[in-house]
Order: C-alpha cells, then sequence, then structure tokens
DNA sequence: CTCTCTTGAGACACTTCTGTACCATCCCGG
DNA sequence: CCGGGATGGTACAGAAGTGTCTCAAGAGAG
C-alpha cells in the first residue's frame, strides 16, 4: 500500500473521461473512443489505462447513474408524505438527471449487475405505484406495468421538454405529476 | 424502355430488402450492411444495386413509414366526429406500427424531405391539440408542446407495452387516450 | 433457342475503430 | 534532488464495415 500517496489512480483523469463521455455521448451515442479521449482532454492510451473498453467505460456510466438517481430519490423522501407528494418528488429529482444520463436510454447494457439494479429501481417504482393506488390516485383497472411505463415515459419526456426550452424547468415535475395523475383535461378538482 | 418488360428493377429484390431492413433494424439498430442482406437472401452487391449506403435505405424506410402513417391515420378521419374520438382513431391507428417502425425512433435521419415531412406530421398532431382544446377536453393553461410530446410517447409505450405482453393491443388505444385525457385516477366522470 | 437483364459470389481497396505497446515527459512525494 | 507512477504521443496490427468491380449463372421475354 502507498502509505501517503493517493490511493488509486489519480481521480482528474478518470473524473474527466467519465464527464466527457456523459457529455458526448449524450449528444451522440455513436461517437467514438477517440472522441471521448478528445474531449476529455487526455490522450487515447490514458483512456485505455482506465477503461479496458467502451462496454466497461458504459457499465461504469451506468453504475454512476443508478448510483446518482438512487441518492437523489432517497433524499426526497419524506417519511410519512402521501405517495402523490412522493411522486412529485420523485419526479423534481429525477428530471434534471436526464441532462446527464439521456443516452443510457439508447445505449444497451449487457452487464448483468446493471440490469438488476435498473430492475430494482423500476421495482421500487412500481412500489410506489401500489402506495398511489391504495391512497386512490391510480385506479383499479389500470395495470400497474403501464403506470410503470407512463412515469418512465414521463421523465424522459419532461427532460426534454425542458432541455429544448419548450417548457420551464419549474413546471416540468408539476406538469408530470398531473398529467399522471389527472391527465391534460380541464381540472375537475380544484 | 422495355416494351412489355417490367419496368425497373423486378420488385421483389427490393422489397426483401426493405422488409428485412426493418425487421432486422427494429430489433438491432447497428445491424451491418451486410446482415442486412443476409435476412433479405440477397447478396451484398445487390442491396448496393438497390440502395447506395445505408443512409440511403434508412431515408427510404422514413419515407414509407411516414407515408403509411398518414395514410392509416387519414383513414380514421370522420368528418365531423370529435377531437376527442379523432384522437382515439389515430391511436388506434399508429400504435400498431410501432411494430415497423420503432427502430426510426433510434435512427437520425439527415435527410431534409424526410424531417420536413415528420414536421409536418407533428404539426397536424398540434392542429389536433387546437380542436381537442376548444372543445375543452385540453385545459387551457397546458402548453400545446407538452400535449404533443405526450401524444408521441404515448403512441411509443403504448406500441411498447403491447409488444412486450404486458397490455392486450385492443385495450392499448383507449389506455393511451384515457391515459391523455383524464389521466391515471379514479374517473370523476362516468 | 437466344438475348438481355438481374442476380450471387467473391475479390479488392479503402476507411474507421480498436486494443496494445513503447518511450519520453511531467508531477508528486520523500 | 530523485524516483516512481501517471500521462501524452505515436506507431502498429488487427478487426470490421463499406463501396466498387468483375464474372459466371439463371430466368424470362421475344
Amino acid at each position: 500500500m502507498r502509505p501517503a500517496l493517493k490511493p488509486g489512480p489519480r481521480p482528474t483523469a478518470r473524473d474527466a473521461i467519465i464527464d466527457a463521455a456523459i457529455r458526448l455521448w449524450s449528444r451522440n451515442p455513436g461517437a467514438t473512443f477517440s472522441e471521448v479521449a478528445l474531449h476529455a482532454g487526455v490522450g487515447r492510451a490514458t483512456l485505455h489505462r482506465h477503461f479496458r473498453n467502451r462496454d466497461e467505460l458504459l457499465t461504469v456510466l451506468a453504475e454512476i447513474c443508478i448510483a446518482e438517481t438512487n441518492e437523489a430519490v432517497a433524499a426526497t423522501i419524506v417519511q410519512g408524505a402521501s405517495a402523490c407528494r412522493q411522486l412529485q418528488g420523485m419526479f423534481e429529482a429525477v428530471i434534471p438527471l436526464g441532462d446527464r444520463y439521456s443516452f443510457l436510454y439508447r445505449a444497451d447494457i449487457g452487464d448483468d449487475h446493471t440490469t438488476a439494479e435498473y430492475r430494482r429501481q423500476l421495482e421500487r417504482v412500481a412500489a410506489l405505484v401500489g402506495r398511489l393506488r391504495s391512497e386512490g390516485a391510480v385506479a383499479a383497472d389500470v395495470p400497474t406495468a403501464w403506470v410503470v411505463a407512463q412515469i418512465d415515459q414521463l421523465i424522459w419526456s419532461a427532460w426534454n421538454e425542458v432541455a429544448s426550452g419548450r417548457i420551464a424547468a419549474a413546471d416540468a415535475a408539476n406538469l408530470a405529476t398531473r398529467t399522471l395523475l389527472h391527465g391534460l383535461g380541464k381540472e375537475e378538482q380544484p
């Protein structure tokens, strides 16, 4: 072990690579390894030293994404809050993250651990849907799978509309919650 | 000109290629040109004879998709029908097409004509939203861009859920319409 | 039957990406 | 100041995809 030396490789290069990869692949999922290195201000060789290949980097990014998302969502959990408020909090926490991780929607990660973790996230959403249901916020005749899919899509499209400037960031979470629970018709319950 | 001979190249090869490309790229957007030729039961050289390169084939597919979609939607238009019914009809017409054209969501077509035509489709949807709005089916304080985005996403996720067997095909359009207009809460208006 | 057109197969050159190796350089801690 | 680790640049070989070309075979029209 190195006594006082920083453990492992210095984080700067690795972090720069991760940041550049997220930034670049968000705009162009097919961007090459060389381009990632270029945008990270790092030699291509260095990139290969930190991440054996594209898949490895992608897997690391996915894990970071999942961890950040879990963290962001966990921070919004308030004991005793209603499921509706919880849903709104989740939207508020997750929609801004779309900026960083939109490219993961397109990339298909083969890694088992990542897939399993993503599945757990969906299960957690399904559990929230169960609570919404028991609060009467979600109708009994709507399949849970459909609700989960809608929540997923709402996060994506909310981020998308915010990113392209058609929707104000402050409105996004409200709009998403309202869309899911009450639809876009005139409000019947004030 | 050939007098009685079939004009142009015999359609079979071309059609087989188009069909194989749609089928293959739907599952794997990165599938190679050779694979397309293989699945079409056609030599790679023949493929190049019909479509100069990947972009050209992609553009043709996109145009076919747009034409088929327009046709399917046009067939559902009933003069004098309410916008709500029109929306439902559009969902019914378009959701099953997701099976054939899902890969176009991922592919980015550079072709100007295709992009313009897609824009026109969105504008037509926006016009429908305007009618929904004037019927009171869409609230005044919801941005049109948001409604259009939701309709787009609903088509995609409805097809997706049907394709993976989580939702019955017969329910999809109803569920989409209901989700958009009334949300997934308990119905307040029977 | 014969001619023409299309096709399949393969060869070829070219490009791009990838993964690895090597070496000079730089920065940091000791 | 010195030395080890990390880095950047580059060269190299291999893989894969692409686009073009040629040639022989097959099918259909006349």
